[in-house]
DNA sequence: CTTGGGATAATTGTATACAAAAGTACCGCT
DNA sequence: AGCGGTACTTTTGTATACAATTATCCCAAG
């Protein structure tokens, strides 16, 4: 499942920072914080076994994030994603996601083309197995190489977070039934048309991906 | 020209740590250093009087805004904002920024809108006296009120930072004869709308102001 | 002259120390 | 009991110290 992962993230996991930083971040998405929580810096750094000094580091990336507010002398509280970050993230990502298709179309490079392409192939493989957490896994590689290849820093830089935030709102909507199969045909029609670089319809199926997506995800919502 | 602004910046400037955020990220748009060129942390260090913490702290923060690249055990070197990044700003302004307006005409607050009056009623005052600086400040307000206006959180964190990378540009592009009072005409359309509730016109007419000024900076970077 | 190796210096990464601000608890007073 | 003030504790902010990694330079071997 491995393998054909590169350093994609821009916060290297190598360094204690690094480590520090993903582990409070995933810590916050995945819901271990209370929104409004104070960060207490001894005490992660106390848990992990490391000074406060990458802590610290670790807590000031995630501030610009937008993750956690900082308050001069006080601390840090969690802010975290809330429901409604994620309706207007879904929003935003309809209306742009498709120029990263479009500049993907005019730029991307023949080994990108070939990632996708297996990504899509092993997605068809792993589609009955009903593992969610793979298919999970599989769609941010999709997503994230379709971003590299835009080769525009701008847009990598927002939807590459937007991507990660939504991460378990995309868990559930790729978990209800045949929502991963219309995924997986989505994910062919954008890959079909950025073989043929055609950057309308590149463009067009991606918006369309993210607003079936987004319908999905707040169906389960706000069911009826 | 001072009175009405509040703490809008995510990095308080308060702090050593933010005062060199700021110093650095400035420097940085200003092109006093070369793309490519790595930072000291002892040489920052030294030339703000300051210890190397706060310096790194800074850096880091400036590593997650895309403006530095950080490389594990050998530092940091200036990524900052190519002119394909601006171009590549713009388009992506000109596809969101109209969505904070449709948001804002939803919520502004009538402090908001007030604010933006005060603006607008500014930048007529001072717009027979040539002085471009003071007009782009009136114009960072005016968008950044906007921002915050649509009381999104990510739209806010994305629209911010753009605006501010492109504010040399901007600078230029406010200086060419004509242009302020046609951008001064398209921000009054845009507060007639928040005014009325109109998010529709507010969101077009917004999506044409970020695309006319797109092409009055493209025109000047590209001439005939 | 070029190249490789190794000591030395410079720089970053992490930990600790100290200073300043904020929070807490206890006590006396009204 | 309620209020306020003061000592004490906790926590953050910055500086410094130490460790680890990387760059530099010099010299000798080919």
């Amino acid at each position: 499942m491995d393998g054909l992962v590169r350093n994609r993230k821009i916060v290297d996991k190598y360094s204690v920072r690094g480590r520090v930083f993903h582990k409070i971040r995933d810590d916050i998405l995945e819901g271990k914080y209370e929104m409004g929580e104070e960060i207490r810096e001894t005490r992660i750094a106390g848990e992990l076994g490391v000074s406060r000094t990458p802590v610290r580091e670790a807590i000031r990336q995630l501030e610009l994030e937008g993750l956690v507010s900082v308050i001069l002398n006080k601390g840090a509280v969690v802010t975290g994603i809330s429901p409604q970050d994620i309706e207007d993230i879904y929003n935003i990502r309809t209306l742009i996601e498709g120029l990263a298709s479009r500049w993907a179309a005019e730029k991307i490079s023949p080994r990108e083309l070939k990632e996708l392409e297996d990504i899509v192939d092993l997605t068809e493989f792993y589609i009955n197995r009903q593992e969610t957490e793979d298919l999970v896994v599989l769609d941010n590689r999709f997503h994230e190489i379709l971003y590299e290849s835009s080769h525009s820093k701008p847009l990598q830089h927002i939807l590459s977070p937007f991507h990660h935030y939504v991460q378990n709102a995309r868990r559930t909507s790729l978990s209800t039934p045949g929502r991963a199969e219309k995924a997986l045909a989505e994910h062919k029609k954008i890959l079909q048309a950025l073989k043929a670089k055609d950057a309308d319809l590149a463009e067009a199926t991606t918006n369309q991906h993210v607003k079936n997506a987004a319908y999905n995800l707040l169906k389960n919502k706000f069911p009826r």
